[in-house]
DNA sequence: CACTTTTTTTAGAATCATTATAAAGTAGAA
DNA sequence: TTCTACTTTATAATGATTCTAAAAAAAGTG
């Protein structure tokens, strides 16, 4: 199955549970933002199966880890992820509070011109903000 | 007394109090970056004054409401705040966890190229994370 | 000044996302 | 099968933030 390989690279053993949140998270053709709760929520809807949160925490983050799904930086009392792991970016709407996908290519090339010794770029991620 | 003026704008009247949370994030030439909980400590120990956490946040978020503080976004389990309200990014270096002002002329010219029917863009915030 | 009304501060309780825990279940190797 | 190590789970613990209601302070009024 084409999950194992995804679960064992995090360090996951492929158990029932963690195929399971495999298929909510990477079989759709659309990517999409969640966070823990909308995850669980879907888990129970579309598969008619309740995964304990613990579980959700532990594989979510293993994912992240091994950047199978990505953080986004945003001020929320949840933590966002993103099943898009392109380089990509976020507006978000403050009104609707919802997170719309920007695309590398619908933003201007950024250079960063400051170094600080001794450590290296990991991400650069863009946020814009939009109000009515 | 000039943060009365920044009191009021924000709707707020000016007490002792929050004179006091005044004094601590805006008497410095330097700006910097804080949590709830360092403005709180910073209170303690800079004016030897104990303010309850509900006044702080209280007075935090009016002074972020009227643009006088800025939220920074990242994912964290605290808000971090910014006393630098100009227009300007952050590093954020993952190994010690902490936060570098990365001026507007540290990082080239960002072209939003996407629109968003009826909405406008607020701000644009870049977020480069460092490592080792 | 009194006295009333409104706003503010405060400690502590409530909330809620996330993390930790420990017991019961499961997978994989021998 | 049997043993061992890893997993899942429900539930408890944690910790930041928000809420609350009573006491304190400030403003308004005569």
């Amino acid at each position: 199955m084409k999950y194992i390989e995804k679960l064992r690279n995090s360090g996951l053993r492929p158990t029932k549970q963690r195929l399971k949140i495999c298929e909510v998270l990477f079989d759709t053709e659309k990517t999409f933002h969640f966070t823990i709760n909308d995850l669980s929520n879907k888990i129970k809807k579309q598969l008619n199966n309740k995964i304990s949160l613990a579980t959700i925490y532990n594989t979510v983050h293993a994912f992240e880890k091994k950047g199978y799904l990505k953080q986004i930086p945003i001020n929320s009392n949840q933590t966002y992820f993103d099943t898009n792991v392109s380089d990509h970016h976020h507006f978000y709407d403050l009104n609707e509070q919802k997170l719309i996908d920007l695309e590398n290519s619908d933003v201007g090339p950024i250079k960063i011109l400051k170094k600080i010794e001794g450590k290296k770029i990991k991400s650069v991620e863009v946020l814009v903000k939009l109000e009515d």
